[in-house]
This record gives structure tokens, C-alpha cells and sequence, in this order.
DNA sequence: CTTTATAGTTTAGCGCGCTTAACTATTTAG
DNA sequence: CTAAATAGTTAAGCGCGCTAAACTATAAAG
């Protein structure tokens, strides 16, 4: 808990925040778009087919506000919404080629300083990072796999 | 550009995403706080004394908006605002004690999956990864006093 | 001094996103 | 077959945060 890899996680989240957050802020601005409607095409992105209400849950708003926010979305042709054949109350809430366009330059928007830093490191230090984040990647996605 | 460690990065940045921003925001909604507060307090945090416009121009909003949010901090008791002696016309904005632990206490609501994480690491492997974050820090901050 | 520029505040008005509540459609339970 | 439960949509209303514009106060320039 009092870990020393956990506080430094937490500088680094710090710098990533400072850097990044403005710049996704601008973003969703020029984009006519939303953190939570982001936020949505990331969950969207990561867990496949969602429901309308699951994705309403997951932003901590009722089901009206994301059916309203989706209506939009599909609008924008972000999102795909299909009945579930196998039961028609729900709606499957999927990415269109257009929503995977906008999470990978929501992704890029925050990035510029990424390449920056990455010129700043030598080839032997590029390679113990890359190994060490390569690392962190795949224990959360074992970590997430319990977690559903 | 196409560097390997890049695509990592922007990987892991995913990965933070996801995990982190959902957190983000239900904490902004449960302290009646706002992205853009949030921002702002790490502007302040990291820049030490902004000016109103300052901030305005960091989040993309005009000053009107930036004063009338930053009125709202004031009435918070986040942040003080006091005239510059220099110059009266500037007003310089600084954390208080109170703004300082809503920035810990940001950090802290995003942080829990990060102790989950930490945990499924051996000793040796945390030692590394320590090493190497610790070094995009450090490289982080050089670039930082480039870019003012 | 007077004029112009700069920094911030205040006000009015507007649009957006949220909630509640009523409604439709489908499925499950009795 | 009817009643209850579930998923989503729609409509009305409200509050929040933004902008534009007018205003105050201070500083710099002529």
C-alpha cells in the first residue's frame, strides 16, 4: 500500500494527467463531442456489444440520458444500435468504422507529447520501458479478466 | 514516429483510460466539481499562481468563464485569489490547503485498480518497472522546462 | 494629462444534458 | 392468458456553464 512502485505510479498518472487532459478536453470541444460520450465509445470499444442502460450505469447517469446520448451518437454515426434477436428489449450498442476512427484520435489528440518524450530517451532505455510497460499491460489484462 | 515504444505508450495510455476516467468522472460528480475544476486545480498545482485568463486559455474557455468558475472555487474554499501587488490588475490564483487535498484525492479515486495491479507483480518485477517510470518522469520534467 | 490597452467582473440570454414521469414493446411468472 | 418485470424511448422542465457585451479598475503610451 505504502508501496514505492504505487507512488510512483501515481507521479506518472500525474504527469499523464496534466499533459493529456487538456488537450482531450480541447478535443471533445472541436469534435462536438463529450467526456462522457468518449468515455462511452472507450467502454463501447473495450467490452464489444453493450446495452443502453449498462452503458448509462457506467457513466453514472439514468438509462433516459444515455438513450439520449446514444440517439445522438448514432446520429453522428458512432455508434450502431441493433436489437438483440435473441431479446428484443435490448439494444446492442456497437462501434461503427467512424466511432474506431474517433477513440484512436481521442487517443493521438493526447499523445503529441508522447513521441517528444520518447525522442528524449536513448535506444538502451526506449527498450526497458517498452519491456516494462509491455509488462503492466498484459498483468492488467489478467487483472480485468477477473474483474469481467 | 512508428517507434515501438510509442505504440506501447499509446497502449498503455488505453489502458489508463479506461480505467481511470470513469472514476474521474463520478468523482467530479460526487464533489460537485467539474472536469474543468479539476483541470484547473492541476494547472495550479503544477504551475504554482495562474491568472484568470491564463486559465481561461488552458481550458478553452473565455475569461468571463473562467472568473465566474473560479468565483464558484473561491466560495469552495479550493482556491484563494488575491491582486497581484505588481501589477493590481492581475488577480493570482493559488491552491488552498483544501485544493490540495482535492488534487490528492483525485488521484487517489482513480488510483485503486493500481494497488490491484501492483500486487500481481514480483519484487523484481516492480523494482524494474519502477526504474523505467521513474526515468519517463525525470525525461518528462527536462521536456517540461523546455515548454515553459 | 489624456488615450489606449489590459485584466477581470457582471449581466442577460442561450443551449445542452440531466432527471422524472409517462409510455411502448417484449419477456417472464403465475 | 393475464400480470408483473424489464429495456428502452419520449417529453417536460430545470439547472449549469458558456458566450457576448457592457462595465470597473489599473497600467502603459503618446
Amino acid at each position: 500500500m505504502t508501496n514505492q512502485l504505487n507512488t510512483t505510479l501515481l507521479q506518472w498518472m500525474q504527469v499523464v494527467m496534466r499533459h493529456s487532459m487538456r488537450n482531450l478536453i480541447l478535443f471533445t470541444k472541436d469534435r462536438n463531442s463529450s467526456m462522457a460520450m468518449i468515455n462511452a465509445l472507450f467502454r463501447v470499444h473495450y467490452k464489444g456489444k453493450c446495452g443502453v442502460s449498462d452503458l448509462g450505469d457506467h457513466l453514472g447517469v439514468s438509462n433516459a440520458a444515455a438513450s439520449q446520448m446514444l440517439e445522438k451518437m448514432v446520429q453522428q454515426g458512432l455508434v450502431a444500435r441493433i436489437e438483440d434477436p435473441q431479446d428484443r428489449r435490448n439494444k446492442l450498442i456497437s462501434l461503427t468504422p467512424e466511432g474506431n476512427v474517433l477513440v484512436r484520435e481521442s487517443m493521438e489528440a493526447r499523445q503529441g507529447w508522447l513521441t517528444e518524450l520518447v525522442d528524449l530517451l536513448s535506444p538502451a532505455e526506449q527498450e526497458q520501458i517498452q519491456t516494462s510497460l509491455q509488462l503492466l499491460i498484459d498483468k492488467t489484462a489478467t487483472l480485468d479478466q477477473k474483474n469481467i
